[in-house]
RNA sequence: CGGGGAGUAGUUCAGAUGGCUAGAACGCUGCGUUUGGGACGCAGAGGUCGCAGGUUCAAGUCCUGUCUCCCCGACCA
């Protein structure tokens, strides 16, 4: 932890990051391993995210439901490269019941109580869901079956950091059954669409999206496509997957369906999901070194309210500072008055934009007198003296200034730091000093883009629709290749 | 699974060559003064020094074992 103080954006992203969330109050490491605790406003801002996805979500016809936490090790492993995916990131369960250790002082697992067949706790819900899709689909009227599911899913990866990857996480994993292979197709990309639409439109950050490549596929899919983010520091940060399944899991799980023919056929599927770690990408995406800077549209709070008295004037400031906070509520609903009168006003002013509020409201003896109040906006720091006949209007204004100019600074910054690259070594060059994304083309061989991620540490990140039929030559190798791809370092 | 580092107060840490009632800062509690950019003073609470053995008159400090956590890589939303 920095005291009083910030790690310089430059020197150290990763440990910006952290600070940030610290500061923030946003999530902590929890005993159990790999795991984090998610803190009241850190979980009110992934409430956030979750209201205005899933809006999103139900308004292109797809409803929730939700499905064990235990999958039977048998529907894992139906699917052989799935199983094969997941096989090094399981936890399991294999008993059920504790029993007293014989000196009485404890316990241990009662071996009496072992599972005839283990249970894995979901690492994705693909298995458990289509053995269920295999008996509520017969019919091709049953089509399309579209559903989704808020949980949480745990996989024990290596190494994990608050919200960006952790062993448990919180997820919206949506999963569709089609009788066409092409609208299975057009339901893959529309979901990269849609989250695209929401990080644009909610969480003000722009980003590519595209195919990704054998190597970075989701272990049962067809096609797996990304959503890729660019962070302050020029890495990249998978946003979110959707994956065209095709009938591999169909098959297995003997989800078929009779056509109007009377025909018995396979039907087409689709899953795609984002999850907790899109608070991690928020908090890159825009952050400073004074803290979380929070976009209007997914802020808990979006105007705080500081009064700054003293005992004599409080009385009136207060009445005053509730006059503001009426008229301002007219029209916004996430308002708060910090009426705390413990701790110094320096004090709130930092608190409130180490937690990124997007507007702050200082309300005193001055502008009491005046008949106005000061308005600062968190990303700017910018301090604006309006007055109270103004203050609704100018303040629904700032709100949408500041959402939009956040995400023009996405925007720019993605496109800054997106260069086309011909030569290998400037592409090493690249990925040696300023990182970004490498716009280049590659032949799709495997083993140029180990060698390219074993030289340089990027990685494909994915083809874009822009990428394909784009000649060059091969960024490695040399060879001819028709498709651009974006290169980077990622998270 | 490799490579580093650390386990002492709620947190971050200090505690050479073993030594007496184990310390600081921040945080916490109380009282008072404060309050326009992280307030100050005074008083207080808070520790089986990761765990188990061992050496010694004496162990936070030395030895052995063991457990755990963090950071950097490989894996991933």
């Amino acid at each position: 932890m920095t005291e009083k103080g910030i790690t310089p954006r430059g020197e150290n992203y990763s440990q910006w990051y952290l600070d940030i969330i610290e500061r923030a109050e946003l999530a902590e490491n929890s005993s159990v391993r790999g795991c984090m605790v998610i803190k009241p406003y850190g979980y009110a801002i992934w409430e956030k995210i979750q209201k205005g996805l899933d809006k999103m979500i139900k308004e292109s016809g797809v409803e929730n439901a939700y499905f064990p936490l235990f999958i039977p090790k048998s529907f894992l492993s139906r699917e052989a490269s799935h199983i094969k995916g997941f096989a090094k990131e399981c936890a399991i369960v294999t008993h059920h019941r504790l029993k007293e250790t014989e000196d009485g002082k404890g316990v241990e697992v009662d071996p009496e109580s072992k599972l005839e067949e283990e249970l894995i706790v979901r690492p994705t819900s693909e298995t458990i869901m289509y053995d269920t899709f295999s008996r509520w689909i017969t019919s091709w009227r049953d089509l399309p079956l579209k559903l989704n599911q808020w949980a949480n899913i745990v996989r024990w990866e290596k190494r994990t950091r608050p919200f960006l990857r952790t062993t448990e996480f919180l997820w919206q994993e949506g999963h569709t059954v089609h009788s066409t292979q092409k609208e299975a197709k057009e339901e893959v990309l529309g979901r990269l669409a849609m989250y695209t639409e929401f990080a644009r439109q909610y969480l003000a950050m722009d980003m590519y999206f595209g195919k990704k490549s054998e190597s970075e596929k989701f272990a049962g899919a067809v096609d797996t496509y990304g959503v890729e983010a660019m962070m302050q520091d020029g890495k990249a940060l998978q946003f979110g997957t959707s994956h065209n399944l095709g009938q591999n899991f169909s098959k297995v799980f003997n989800i078929q369906y009779t056509d109007k023919k009377g025909e018995l056929k396979y039907p087409w599927q689709t899953s795609w999901g984002v999850s907790t770690r899109m608070v991690g990408a928020l908090v890159m995406a825009h952050s400073d070194d004074n803290g979380l800077v929070l976009p209007p549209s997914i802020a808990p709070v979006q105007v705080v309210l500081v009064p700054i008295f003293k005992d004599l004037n409080k009385e009136k400031i207060i009445r005053y500072t509730k006059d503001v906070y009426k008229e301002i509520t007219r029209k916004i609903d996430n308002v708060k008055i910090d009426e705390r009168d413990f701790v110094s006003v320096g004090f709130k002013f930092n608190e409130w934009e180490k937690k990124g509020i997007p507007i702050r409201v200082e309300i005193g003896e001055k502008e009491m007198k005046e008949g106005a109040v000061v308005l600062v906006r968190r990303d700017t720091l910018e301090k604006r003296n309006v007055k109270y006949g103004n203050v609704l209007d100018e303040v629904v204004l700032l709100l949408e200034e500041i959402q939009s100019s956040l995400y023009e600074k996405s925007k720019e910054l993605l496109i800054s730091k997106t260069h086309r690259i011909e030569e290998y070594k400037e592409f090493k060059k690249v990925f040696s000093e300023n990182k970004g994304f490498a716009l280049a083309n590659w032949c799709g061989s495997k083993e140029c883009e180990e060698n390219i991620k074993y030289e340089t540490k990027a990685t494909t990140r994915c083809l874009r629709t822009e990428g394909e039929g784009v000649l060059g030559k091969c960024i490695y190798c040399g060879k001819e290749s028709t498709e651009e791809w974006i290169f980077a370092k990622s998270y």
